[in-house]
DNA sequence: TGTACATCAGTGAACGCGCGTTCACTGATGTAC
DNA sequence: TGTACATCAGTGAACGCGCGTTCACTGATGTAC
C-alpha cells in the first residue's frame, strides 16, 4: 500500500512538464474564451482558474491581480495586431502608398475578425493597467505599423504633409469602426468577406 | 407629541410629488452618473438605488431586472442619435447629397461625443433585451436617418446604386469608429474639435 | 365636501452566489556540492 | 551518480463584499359613490 497509493506521475507529455507547463497561455487562452462564450464583462479569475484547471489562486500568483490578468491579454492582442498589419502590408510590398495604407487597414479588419476576444478587451482602457510597459510597448509598435503606412504616402506625394493628422484619424477610424460594427454584428447582414475601404 | 412626531410632510417642490415623482427618469440619469465616474461595466441596480435614493428594490419593480434598465437607457441613447442626426441634416438643408451625408456623420460624432455614457451601452448587444420593442425602434429610426441621406446621394447622382451597401458601412465605420476612438482617448492628442470626413 | 375603497409604486428583509484578495502551506523542480 | 538544500509555482481555506432577485408588506394616490 505505502508505495501505491501514490497516484502516478504525470507523463511528460508535450504540454504539462514544469509545474503546470504553461499556466500563462493557458490562463490567456482561458480568458478568449470565456469571453467568445459569455462576453468580456464576465472575465472572473475564479474561471479562468477553473478552466485552466488550476485552483483559483494560481491566476492572482500569476499576474497579481485581475487587471493583470486582462493586461497581459490585451498586451497579446497588440502584439497580434502588429503582425497583422506587418503581414498585409508585406504582401502589397509591390503596391504604390495609397495601396500600402489600404493594406494595413485590411491588416488591422483581418485581426479585429479573427480575434474578437482579445479586440473587445485591447480598447478597455480603465480595466488595464496602462502603466504596464508590455501594454504600451506593444500598442506603440501597432501604432507605428499604421503611422509608417501614412508616412509613405507622404513621402510620395500622395498626401500633403498637413493632411497628415486627419488621414491618419479617418484611416484608423474607418478600420476601427468597421471592426466594432462587423464583431457587433451591425453590418453582417449581406457582403461577404470583409472589404476595405 | 403626538401631533410633531411625524415628519413634516414633504413639501410639492419642482420635482417630488407623486410617490417619487419621476423615478424613471431618475433611474436613468443615475446610470449614466455611474457609467461617467466608473465605467460600464460598474453600473448595477442597487448602485442606481442608491444615486436615486429609493429602496434597492425599486429598480427592478420599475424595469422588471437589470437587462430591462439597461435596455431603457440604449433605447433612451438611440433617441438622442436620432434627434441628434435629424438636428444636423435639418441645419444643412440647403447643400447638397453629399453634404447632407457629411451633416448626418456629424450628428453622429456629435451625439457621441456629447453622450458617451449612452454611446458606451448602445452597443453592448449582449448586456440589452434585444426584443424590447422600445430599443428595435428607436435603434431603427436613428439608422433611417442614415440610411436617407445615403438615399439621397443616389438620386442625386452622386452615389451608384450598386454602391450603396459599400458607402452605407464606410460611412457609419467612419463616424462610429471616430467616435469609439475619440472617447477612448486614443485621437486626442491634438485638434480642436471634432472634424468630420 | 366627505368617506370608502382599490390600485400599485416603492419598501426592506432575506436568500444564495460568485467574486477578488490574502496567506500560511506544500511539494516539485533546479542547483550546489 | 547521489545527496542536501533553496526556490517558488501552485494550493486551498478563509475573509468580507456587493450583487440580482424574490416577496410579503405599506401607505400614498386616484376614483367611485
Amino acid at each position: 500500500m505505502s508505495s501505491s497509493d501514490r497516484p502516478p506521475k504525470p507523463r511528460n507529455s508535450s504540454k504539462a512538464s514544469y509545474h503546470h507547463g504553461d499556466l500563462r497561455a493557458a490562463l490567456l487562452a482561458a480568458v478568449a474564451e470565456i469571453i467568445r462564450e459569455r462576453g468580456a464583462g464576465e472575465v472572473s479569475l475564479r474561471e479562468a482558474a477553473r478552466r485552466a484547471q488550476v485552483s483559483h489562486g494560481a491566476p492572482a500568483h500569476h499576474f497579481g491581480n485581475k487587471a493583470g490578468l486582462l493586461t497581459a491579454f490585451a498586451a497579446q492582442g497588440f502584439e497580434r495586431l502588429g503582425a497583422a498589419i506587418e503581414a498585409e502590408v508585406a504582401r502589397a510590398r509591390s503596391a504604390d502608398a495609397a495601396g500600402l495604407l489600404a493594406a494595413a487597414g485590411r491588416g488591422y479588419v483581418r485581426f479585429a475578425l479573427a480575434n474578437p476576444e482579445h479586440f473587445s478587451i485591447m480598447f478597455r482602457r480603465s480595466e488595464l493597467d496602462q502603466r504596464d510597459p508590455a501594454l504600451t510597448a506593444a500598442g506603440d509598435r501597432a501604432h507605428a505599423r499604421l503611422t509608417t503606412a501614412i508616412q509613405r504616402c507622404v513621402s510620395e506625394g500622395v498626401l500633403r504633409r498637413a493632411d497628415v493628422e486627419a488621414a491618419t484619424a479617418a484611416a484608423w477610424s474607418l478600420a476601427h469602426g468597421f471592426a466594432v460594427l462587423w464583431i457587433d454584428g451591425r453590418l453582417r447582414s449581406r457582403g461577404a468577406g470583409p472589404d476595405p475601404e
